[in-house]
DNA sequence: ATATAAAGAGCTATAAAATGCACTATATTT
DNA sequence: AAATATAGTGCATTTTATAGCTCTTTATAT
């Protein structure tokens, strides 16, 4: 996943547990501005504050394996 | 996968593709200090700095929904 | 149309990440 | 034991993320 899938990501699940940025943000403890930042594409987040707003949202951050061909 | 783990799952994944510190830093573009000091769980790293290195290692940074219950 | 709520952006200060260099520690091999 | 390779750390600098405040923009509702 790259970046904007990142933030798309992050910004649906908020939407669709129809949380503000505002909520978000108090929820997390990560500053509304750093959030505002992270989802209007400006940002490059540390792993912390990536990984508080993912709790919040009931999401992780993980860590895949690329191209697993499955041999079926 | 909370920081520990992740930095344990960099760590067996580039020793299992017998890269040093070193060689990773060179393919990444990480900083070689970065890297260490990541691996050796003194760090907080940047997305893309996570991104530059899972890259590299054939992995990827990606979001999970947590507690899944697969309804059977 | 206007009030209200939510999101985005400029400016700024502070804390911390990224980085290089040099040194130390720890294996591992000869 | 000595040499070599790999990993970890102290110090210093530069860059950048975080954060708050204020203002603007945009959407929504009355």
């Amino acid at each position: 996943m790259h970046l904007l899938e990142l933030i798309k990501t992050i910004k649906k699940r908020r939407e669709a547990l129809q949380v503000t940025q505002e909520g978000l943000a108090a929820l997390s403890g990560v500053g509304l501005r750093t959030l505002k930042q992270f989802e209007s594409g400006k940002g490059n987040p540390t792993l912390s504050t990536l990984q508080k707003i993912s709790d919040v949202l009931g999401m992780e951050v993980c860590l895949k394996i690329k191209n697993v061909k499955h041999t079926k």
